[in-house]
DNA sequence: AAGTCATACAACCGCCGGAAT
DNA sequence: TATTCCGGCGGTTGTATGACT
């Protein structure tokens, strides 16, 4: 079924534009999340499901916090990574506006060697037996550069307020219609967070 | 100024579990 | 009970960007 769909449609892959991101957050404005497989077509999008949820989950999503960590939210990943490891979902959900995603991140790029470094846990391994992320690792250990924490300009500033004003209608533009959600099952996602 | 290196992070991939049929 | 489908999770990769030489 869906997975049909996606075989004979040629789907993008790669950075999201900001158009995309629009349409993505206009549909799920305006019909909430039904399924994320059939949603992309009438959404006006050339993606797999799962990169539209990844998408809405780790970035989109009203309520994401973006930008440096505190001191106590990095503390509070070292202390639930000590008690229960790489479960990154249940750590994010300890984290008001931080996803799974993001918070792994930030773990392999920043905690994860200091904690090492102050364990001295690190083992010496030729970087051939490495996977790329183990590789980026030891290096940063051994030369012990001090992050250059810059953050990128947020791609969320080029989508300014998002609006379904501008959005093409289900009435006027049939690619939008809807005649029924079929095989609606579990959460409509964060629509109450659209209330206001 | 140009090339290379190091870093951060967005996004993809594959697997798994739960729900539906 | 077996099968299929979907969503979610964690690991990994790709790439943009800034620092360094």
């Amino acid at each position: 079924m869906a997975k049909s769909v996606e075989k004979t449609v040629a789907l993008r892959k790669g950075a999201w534009s900001p158009e995309e991101d629009r349409k993505l957050t206009a549909y799920i404005k305006r019909y909430g999340i039904w399924n994320w497989a059939e949603m992309a077509k009438p959404a006006g999008l050339q993606r797999s499901g799962k990169s539209c949820r990844l998408r809405w989950v780790n970035y989109l999503r009203p309520g994401i916090k973006h930008g440096n960590f505190s001191k106590e939210e990095e503390q509070t990943i070292i202390d639930l990574h000590e008690k229960i490891g790489n479960r990154w979902s249940a750590i994010a959900s300890e984290l008001t506006g931080r996803t799974d995603n993001e918070i792994k991140n930030h773990w392999h790029a920043h905690l994860r060697k200091r904690f090492k470094y102050d364990l001295n846990l690190l083992p010496e391994v030729e970087p051939c037996q490495l996977s790329k992320a183990e590789t980026d690792l030891n290096r940063s250990f051994r030369i012990d550069l001090p992050a250059h924490n810059v953050p990128r300009p947020s791609i969320l500033e080029s989508l300014g307020s998002i609006s379904t004003d501008n959005f093409p209608s289900s009435s006027s533009n049939p690619q939008f219609e809807i005649e029924e959600k079929p095989n609606i099952k579990g959460s409509f996602g964060s629509l109450d967070n659209f209330k206001e």
